[in-house]
DNA sequence: TCTGGGGTCCTAGGACCC
DNA sequence: TCTGGGGTCCTAGGACCC
């Protein structure tokens, strides 16, 4: 059986577990500083009776409830949490799967009472940080992550052979993990509204309407998929920063000042995780374009911004869109592997050393002390 | 004035090698 | 020089998730 922990409205039961004043208040939690111009990234439960969602605008999301408690999202806190919760649930000795910042598997085995197991784990983690967990129990982790959403927040919920054509008939395609807005739309033209009717197509009908899409659906119903939960935290394999402007621009000297802070930014974070990256990709939108996206992948590997800014403008004018307005931008670094070379060459060497007091200036005396100055014009432009 | 930001996985075609 | 088959890597884009 796979056990699938889910946390209740992480972000916001956090900020609320941290600052009594939130607590029992309509409040989400904002992806920018601004409270006007964000999205909401997590509402509380408060909130949510008040039909206010993930994805929602702030304005829509204020329009909805006037007082409603706003704070801008503060990942570090959450990364740590996440983190914490990780090494709580790795004392209970099964196989741990780290399957989002907020969504735990473990692999229990045939152990005879699952729930107990299950709620054990809902109580440390309301002893430990003051927060609640749904958790789902399955035969595999679809099962087990849609049995985690039956009975939220702070529920326990399991699929076994005997019931699970009844919780299937109840829940709406839509809501089983994979099936998306496309996918939606083609099932709706079959007939297809519950993840009953799904249940009960052939593997081969599945295969013909949605490709292998459509057989790991039919593996993963009957629980036939033989995914192994693998005990560890995964590598990342890529690792991006993304910005959208206020206006669509087409000033190619602000256009390249944001994608040096972007590779800044990238390149940071790589040094953080002691990765360097081969494949660098460029992604840009605006209202001619639509999404354009180019990569390229390079036979040196770096975690140096100034190196990241330099591919990236080259993948620009090779491919990139000529001169069209630009509304948002994003630099990504994948072909990740652990830094674990020597530097060859003297240059190398003396920009590495920079690059590392640079780090160092900064995290000692703050995020801000020492960056390249396109940097500084960049951040005025905003 | 509606439109964030971080990711993963899959696919299909092309380049290139043996 | 042409034909065939197998395999890997790379690229661009789509779908989906939190």
């Amino acid at each position: 059986m796979i056990l699938h922990v889910d946390m209740d409205a992480f972000f916001a039961s956090i900020e609320q577990a941290i600052n009594p004043r939130l607590k029992g208040k309509p409040l989400i939690v904002g992806s920018r500083q601004s409270r006007f111009h964000t999205v909401v990234c997590a509402a509380s439960y408060e909130a949510k009776r008040l039909g206010i969602g993930s994805g929602m605008s702030s304005q829509e999301a204020f329009s909805l409830c006037p007082g409603l408690e706003f704070v801008p999202a503060d990942q570090s806190k959450y990364i740590w949490t996440s983190e914490e919760i990780f090494k709580l649930l790795q004392d209970y000795g099964f196989p741990l799967n780290y399957a989002s910042i907020d969504e735990f598997q473990l692999d229990i085995g045939d152990v005879p009472e699952p729930q107990k197991i299950a709620l054990d784990i809902q109580q440390a983690i309301q002893r430990n940080f003051n927060i609640t967990a749904s958790i789902g129990i399955a035969k595999n982790w679809l099962l087990s992550k849609l049995a985690s959403k039956l009975n939220k927040p702070n529920g326990i919920a399991m699929i076994t052979d005997d019931n699970l054509e009844t919780v299937l008939a109840a829940v709406p395609v839509r809501k089983l993990c994979g099936v998306g807005a496309s996918t939606e739309v083609v099932l709706q033209c079959l007939g297809i509204k519950t993840c009953l009717d799904l249940y009960r197509q052939s593997g081969q009908f599945l295969h013909e309407h949605l490709g292998q899409h459509g057989l790991d659906f039919y593996a993963s119903l009957r629980a036939t998929d033989k995914i192994e939960l693998q005990d560890q935290a995964e590598k990342p394999k890529s690792v991006g920063h993304s910005y959208t402007f206020p206006r669509a621009s087409q000033n190619t000297g602000f256009i390249h000042a944001w994608i040096r802070l972007l590779s800044e930014m990238v390149a940071l974070r790589l040094r953080e995780k002691n990765l360097v990256a081969r494949t660098v990709h460029l992604w840009l939108n605006g209202p001619q374009i639509g999404n354009f996206s180019a990569q390229k992948t390079y036979a040196e590997s770096t975690d140096d911004g100034q190196i990241i800014y330099q591919k990236t403008l080259k993948i620009l004018a090779r491919s990139g869109p000529k001169t069209p307005k630009i509304r948002a931008m994003g630099v990504t670094c994948s072909g990740l592997v652990e830094q674990a070379y020597q530097p060859l060459f003297l240059e190398q060497k003396r920009r590495e050393a920079l690059v590392k007091s640079l780090d160092q200036i900064n995290t000692r005396f703050g995020e801000d002390t020492i960056y390249p100055a396109v940097i500084t014009l960049t951040r005025k432009l905003i």
